[in-house]
DNA sequence: TAAGAAAAAGTACATAGTGTTTGAAAATAA
DNA sequence: TTATTTTCAAACACTATGTACTTTTTCTTA
């Protein structure tokens, strides 16, 4: 917090560079455009963009760090105005389908590509520093588990992934609402099974009530879906 | 079957291109290598190689089909054993990771790139063939299922390259049947969920025996572990 | 084993893109 | 205003790709 104060012109130039390949993207796709396209639509000169970025990855890289700050800005609002007034309960899971569903043009513009690997794995490893610390803290004891949990981790934060990328690459047939539920279908049982029966269940209730409507799973899915209860960084 | 019979020559250069690629991925990964080195360690001129291959990846990919051939008819002689003889159980999970664990080398030289991202792909849409039909024919009733099956192919078959992936990129820290355990363990229960209580279940026992130890579940298993019951392709 | 077909080698080249280097000009902070 | 930082323009070295064309070699088959 303490920087310096950066140079106006700073900011000026990676913005418009950031908003030249955003907008490229849209058009031809991340993969096919050249620096010098981004040179071109941002009008800077060659020397200025090698100034700020290693290469064309950087940047989107830059643009994807950008990203996540506003969604993580917008969970932190969601979070203090659930804990001062009545506001509606935070479901990071929909929020995340909603918030990429909003960004699928993007999505599709790298999708399948080196570029959408890097993002993939951009996103995986900031959801499993999200949820793993929630996972240990869910276990029941402190036996071995059957799985892992840096496994059940991995585990869930791929089946999150690969549900978006079945969405987007489908062009998003149903709500983020149903998406999400199918996630909690898919999702809850293994995560069960692989915590130990009864995992994150209140002490009362152990082993009862095997149909899977009581409230204690889905407080137990809240707290899986509210991950920002535990400061992950 | 009916082929002309090729040219000796054919499948001998195709084959030493495909050796050099394997010899150089080991060497400096898939991206780092150029069409000139695949062209000096194989001895062939440039323009052999495009008189056979569009690009570097083309090569790369009649490499994983080939590798695909292989493990086809490895299955398909087990099956055959296993139908006459006394052999061991068929179960494909297991002999993937098997597989997978044998290759591990060229896994690392690709993973996390472009043509990581390819090849993940051509097996997603390779396994997702083998297993959907054998979904379908599990669903129980013909009502509206929670899940589509579509996304449950979609993310049953994430959840096995994701797990594969995990386990590569970690140098492989356990046994592939403890493996194929964890793979169980994480995904039967979504499994049931998805399809349906109770499905694929033998019509008797439905509800009973929450325990997840009884045979009909581990059946189920196998069916879903044995898709050459339901050739896909 | 000879003729004809097919494949491979050799060579050169057009194309395209990357990332670096200069020194001068412009914008900014102080 | 002045010193500093950033930007710009232009040229350039380099790496790699994919194509075109001719000559030579190898294989098939009759």
């Amino acid at each position: 917090m303490g920087e310096k104060k950066e140079d106006r012109r700073v900011g000026r130039t990676r913005r418009l560079m950031q908003e030249a390949l955003m907008a490229l993207v849209e058009e031809k796709g991340y993969e096919r455009i050249t620096v010098q396209d981004i040179l071109d639509w941002a009008d800077v000169g060659r020397s200025t963009f090698y100034a700020h970025f290693r290469d064309k990855d950087e940047l989107l890289l830059s643009w994807f760090e950008h990203l996540r700050t506003l969604f993580e800005q917008q969970q932190q609002a969601l979070l203090t105005a659930r804990r001062t007034g009545n506001a509606p309960e935070v479901n990071i899971v929909l929020d995340l389908f909603r918030y990429t569903g909003k960004h699928h043009k993007l999505y599709k513009a790298i999708s399948g590509r080196e570029s959408g690997e890097m993002i993939r794995k951009y996103l995986h490893r900031y959801l499993s520093g999200l949820l793993q610390p929630v996972l240990e803290g869910l276990r029941v004891s402190r036996r071995t588990l059957p799985v892992p949990v840096e496994v059940t981790t991995h585990q869930l934060v791929s089946s999150l992934l690969s549900l978006m990328t079945w969405w987007l690459d489908h062009n998003m047939p149903y709500p983020p609402e149903k998406m999400e539920e199918m996630f909690r279908i898919l999702t809850r049982p293994s995560i069960e099974a692989a915590l130990g029966k009864g995992a994150a269940r209140p002490k009362e209730e152990a082993a009862v009530n095997p149909k899977g409507n009581d409230d204690s799973a889905t407080s137990f899915y809240n707290l899986f879906i509210d991950p920002f209860c535990c400061p992950g960084r």
